[in-house]
DNA sequence: TTTT
DNA sequence: TTTT
């Protein structure tokens, strides 16, 4: 009945966008999370965990986006199954995000600092489809 | 960038339901959320917050919820200032839902719990449009 | 760098108790999720997450929840790698839970509905343990 | 029962540092989590959210934060009352930190990066103290 | 002002 | 393998 993942992680990888037959743009890519604790000989491990992104935010994480970046990733976590290609039945999770947010400037703007906020800032909410109600609409 | 609050709790009271000039309905109500712990006197307090809702889901909670109904609310933390009718300036903190789950059955429907358990199904997700592409569409 | 779950569902079955070879309590189970919509064939999806609890939560949730009991899942998605016992390479994804609230009343204590409301009132926030300051300390 | 915030944000101000009668540390802040649409003047807005933080969390946060820095903040939202000198009965609503995460450079360490994240990486998470068990103790 |  |  609720089902809500907030993840703050760095790609491990450039996205990967395909299209539905029916011409629906996905991308995946996956973040490593760090975990908040060492392991017994003393390291810092993290999970890596797939991010399934959809429609417009699908091709603006894989235009803006890759390995190394620092995202924001809000979604929720989805398990399927299915049979690989030597027909061994597995299981798959990933978080099918509502929201990705760029936390960094991508690595090559720091010469064009201006450019980049402004080019980030026109996709800091990919998909973003929030009826707009302020506080000055609220009549009590 | 980020602001997600999700709460569960009980109502303190009955939802009020407006609308504003344009004809778009809201709703709020208090929301009654115990604190994980005793204070000094060993007493368990609550936090009592209030909860802004828009549209559908604002008429559907007004509709279905009362006054000490279990719900989970999700939604984002908003910080307006206001002067009161005594001219003093005030400050209000409010979570403005973008999801309101029902997780409890309304007490009389104990008699009648086949057309409560339909009735509140109708609502259980009031207000929600997200995109459904499921696993099944996904090409990789 | 942060990794936050939260779900509500219910069990499939009966929480599994284990202990590690150092004695610490391990219990597992899955939670279903309701998905938010429906798919193509108009039904009503949803996902099976495994849910992980240590130590004295384990030991409550094994106690204290059963099939169909409704739960509040909080914790973080951790993704590890496996062999199983052909020697097949896997990965499991769970929610390794830092909270587990219990949403509904067992199912046999309607007849007894003040002890129950007691004994499990004992248990709402097993393995609880922050610090509880609050507003009479804050010193500005 | 559940109240769980999620905030990712900019300081507006330095913290503000204080110590209980009993000696326990509390910082303050502001953060300015811009709101995800524009208003009808086509104006990006933010909600201004005060944060307390305890401990020795309090103080690393004062060491270094500063104006202007982005954080991840995940806590709980607190509502209580209060008089202020004047007499008049007000309610304050702050989030009381769990985990702060620094997620940017402080402005001076691009001159030494490599010190400033050794620095940082060690006040990453101030009073983290989750149990960590891992993967290898899981009997099942 | 407050819910179970 | 799955809950209401």
């Amino acid at each position: 009945m609720l089902n809500k993942v907030i993840l703050i992680g760095r790609l491990t990888r450039e996205p990967e966008l395909r299209y539905t037959p029916g011409g629906v743009a996905v991308a995946r890519f996956t973040l490593a999370v760090d975990r908040p604790f060492t392991n017994k000989q003393g390291e810092r491990e993290a999970d890596f965990i797939d991010i399934v992104v959809w429609q417009k935010q699908a091709e603006t994480c894989t235009q803006y986006l890759g390995k190394g970046r620092l995202v924001a990733v809000e979604g929720r976590l989805q398990i399927r199954s299915y049979d690989d290609s030597q027909g061994i039945r597995r299981k798959a999770a990933e978080v099918v995000a509502d929201q990705v947010r760029f936390l960094d400037r991508p690595r090559d703007e720091r010469q064009a600092p201006v450019a980049a906020a402004r080019d980030t800032s026109t996709v800091a909410e990919p998909g973003f489809s929030e009826v707009n109600f302020t506080e000055d609409d609220i009549p009590f």
